[in-house]
DNA sequence: CTATAGTTGACAGATTTTGTAAGGTATGAT
DNA sequence: ATCATACCTTACAAAATCTGTCAACTATAG
């Protein structure tokens, strides 16, 4: 029950990105740098965000990525899906492999698709500007 | 945020355990059986199972698993904690590597804390019992 | 003393995750 | 124009994890 590092960086990176544009676009470069993630693997990323309408690029020197949306409209669950893909705990629930018949599984499942459920409504619940509002108080160090 | 087949095959067994003891020992071949589960693979799940102390061993012909408890003092995510070793959704809560100093990182740290926190609960909050009177109600086929 | 069934450790195959490499494309500045 | 910047894309390799197999052992009922 481990979140990949992809979604841990996704949120950081986007946190970092809030934090540091002013209106104006963050270079994937500055994000690593500060972040400490890989640049292609951030590359890899950013691609899966914009194509989720979450951030916004422009190219070119001064380039880099924006909010698509206000940071309130931002939500964390949003990231995590976009870049996991799957945020459901158990895979039969993705096709429909109907081998649900058997003896206790079905009754499992419901288990796992309620969990499923929870951490989505959790993470759902927190905007990226609820994490940017709690980074700022959290101090001026760097 | 895939929950390990391992999980699943351990509380879809102790559903089946339950619902097949009657106080007598149950076999793990019979379990591998109705379940489609690996026998081998199964073997090592109550492994872990017994050192948790949720289900005890009988040795010998005749002999078998048993439940440890009640099925009403068993929950669920006991069960899934003690086959999946850990079930926090990142890897650094568990030694507390100091690294939590950088940028945006503490910040979403706490997200997926509290996420693990809501994980467990929930978990927690279903007992075995509550899987068995679910199967049951489900019907007689098989 | 034999068959049953749990106990244990080592290991291999498969899958997924993580990260690297290498090239391409758009664009602002000189 | 051309050059440097920085996004874009695909392919692939390294590493970790998960899943499953094998083999040998121990306890015990009949």
């Amino acid at each position: 029950m481990r979140l990949s590092t992809r979604a841990q960086y996704a949120v950081r990176a986007m946190v970092d990105l809030s934090l540091h544009s002013e209106g104006r676009p963050v270079s994937l470069k500055d994000i690593a740098l500060r972040e400490d993630i890989p640049l292609n693997y951030l590359e890899q990323l950013f691609n899966r965000l914009r194509r989720g309408a979450i951030v916004e690029s422009v190219r070119g020197p001064g380039g880099g990525y924006l909010l698509a949306r206000e940071s309130s409209a931002i939500r964390v669950g949003e990231i995590v899906a976009t870049v996991e893909e799957p945020l459901t705990p158990v895979s039969c629930m993705d096709k429909g492999k109907g081998r649900c018949t058997r003896t206790a599984a079905c009754t499992t499942h419901n288990v796992w698709e309620m969990l499923g459920e929870r951490i989505r409504t959790f993470l759902d619940s927190i905007t990226l500007e609820d994490l940017v509002i709690e980074a700022r108080g959290r101090g001026g160090e760097e």
